[in-house]
DNA sequence: CTGAAAGCGCTTACAG
DNA sequence: CTGAAAGCGCTTACAG
């Protein structure tokens, strides 16, 4: 047998084994709409197919229907494993449903030169944060027709989640509690960032709504001892609250606040993002914004499918209550 | 012209415009060996294929090579991401210098019911830990030859480092600092997970060979409260030293114990396992074990070439102290 | 040194 | 209801 011979099992032997054309054999296994098969040759050929394990070659596959079925996310430069957990394994769960698969790819400056959507031939490509020019000529030039974001579509409500929603809600909730004097704080490894300037920009605009001045960008280091200098000179300036990227961050802070001395968060009131692991093991618990990443996975998930197939949604519903304020011992 | 009227650009379209066949083009863009090209002509498809853009269909050549030059690298459903940051940046780097792109996969169990190899068709697909049989089944289904660990060569170096190296380290600075009663502690979320029974298993192995009872493993919940309780019972169980999954792990069990107004380490030992950001940052910080992660990701890149070019290395040279004992505060 | 031809494994009009 | 044929975009013997 072909299979034995150490060859990969083709639509050919399935045919073969069947006693069917290999153009059948394709009929039954995509179940072609609008072509008729008697129930007996279709049983054949599933029976064949299942006997032999016979798997499409998926290279074939995509040459020729020009689709690979795989949808190809970008990350930005920066940490967000913790939101991404649950959010990649239901969004993975579902495209999967529909026959396609989600495949992330973490594009770092000194990482690899040529990008993966060159080798990879996927549908649809989508980023958190905006597409450098250079990227979206790549990305044409390797004829991937959909990108998104697309530069006119800018203001997604999934990308507001990732980007403007928890900067948003950070703000408001440190002038809730009367803490006015603001910097925004991120870290200053691994290397620079995207993710950090549009969640800044927004936690500036949520500001100035409010009537606040916009908080400055601080980069502060975590390893060489400087942070609880960076800290106290804040306080100095009469910094009263800092608005963190994330739990990790805003750890660094209050972990420096409490080596200086100071007190948290009546010298100083911290709030950070995501609710991961950390925001409630730190001593103090760390406030912080929580999401329902399972449901904002899902969201996603739907969204993509809807561009992929060709049916973009008009508008994007987001799931209630997404984002949440969980407050505890830092504001 | 071709490209203009919104189809991608083919090895046609470049064989057209430089006045040569289709084959003439493929000859000079892929450095074909044993065929000699004028300089002329190696210059005219070279100008064509810059100036339309060309990228090579990567379906097709999959199709006609056999070979998708994709590297899948299943990542256990265990939070790796702060050790995998350098490592993957490196190991993207020096594959792709040899045309390879490597994609990583987290194999999840309420994740994706198709796994990826399916749909992506790599040429060799590694693991951190061992596969399933099901896993084993599907793979070799899909054609895919080469898959790592292969149960026959299962003590590699490179696995060590992700599995065995960190606990032993950690199971040995204890000991030699005078605790030997221990416990290994992970937490109960986001799953069950394989990694943790690996790294568990190298513990014990170590601490018997040290002449120390076993440790056992303890699962902690970091959100419940109920990690005080479970750390003052280790303490009056006579319990002198935690060996941590992670970091984070580690900085769970200390806070725990802080607020159960025990000392650390008088009362109670702790040394995490990655040095990740939060072990500089904890008050008080962490005593780990830290990764030359850029190194390992370099030596799994040569690892991977080898394999997958058919040319095994004999043995494995692992990088000179690319995991090393961080000592602070905890222990 | 270069081109015409076959073929990788599928899908999809088109006949019958 | 089913099969023979063409073709997706490449690579690679084989001629010349």
């Amino acid at each position: 047998m072909a299979a034995a011979a150490g060859r990969r099992v083709t639509a050919a032997d399935v045919a073969r084994a069947a006693g069917v054309s290999p153009a059948t054999v394709g009929f039954v296994l995509n179940n072609t709409r609008g072509q008729t098969i008697s129930e007996s040759t279709r049983a054949r050929v599933l029976e064949a197919a299942s006997r032999l394990a016979y798997r499409p070659n998926s290279a074939a596959q995509a040459l020729v229907s020009g689709r690979s079925r795989i949808i190809l996310l970008v990350l930005p430069d920066w940490p967000l494993e913790f939101l991404l957990r649950n959010w990649l394994d239901e969004a993975s769960r579902v495209l999967d449903e529909s026959g396609y698969s989600l495949v992330t790819y973490a594009r770092r400056p000194n990482g690899a030169t040529r990008p993966l959507w060159e080798s990879l031939n996927p549908d649809i490509v989508f980023g958190l944060v905006p597409f450098s020019d250079d990227d979206f000529v790549s990305m044409r030039g390797c004829g991937i027709r959909r990108i998104y974001p697309d530069p006119a579509r800018w203001d997604n409500t999934e990308l507001r989640m990732a980007v403007r929603t928890g900067p948003e809600l950070q703000v408001a909730h440190l002038h809730e509690r009367g803490f006015t004097k603001l910097v925004y704080a991120a870290l200053e490894e691994p290397r620079p960032y995207s993710l950090v300037e549009a969640r800044h920009r927004a936690a500036c605009d949520h500001a100035d709504s409010l009537g606040l001045p916009p908080p400055d960008l601080r980069l502060i280091n975590y390893r060489d001892g400087s942070a609880e200098r960076v800290v106290r000179d804040w306080h100095a300036a009469g910094v009263t609250g800092v608005v963190a990227f994330n739990d990790d961050v805003a750890a660094t802070v209050v972990g420096a606040a409490l080596r200086a001395g100071m007190r948290v968060p009546a010298d100083l009131a911290v709030i950070g993002h995501d609710d991961s692991l950390i925001a409630a093991t730190f001593a103090p618990a760390l406030s912080t914004i929580g999401f329902d990443t399972t449901a904002l996975g899902r969201g996603f998930a739907y969204f993509a499918l809807h561009e992929v197939e060709g049916h973009p949604l008009q508008r994007w519903q987001a799931p209630e209550n997404a984002a949440e304020l969980v407050h505890r011992e830092t504001t």
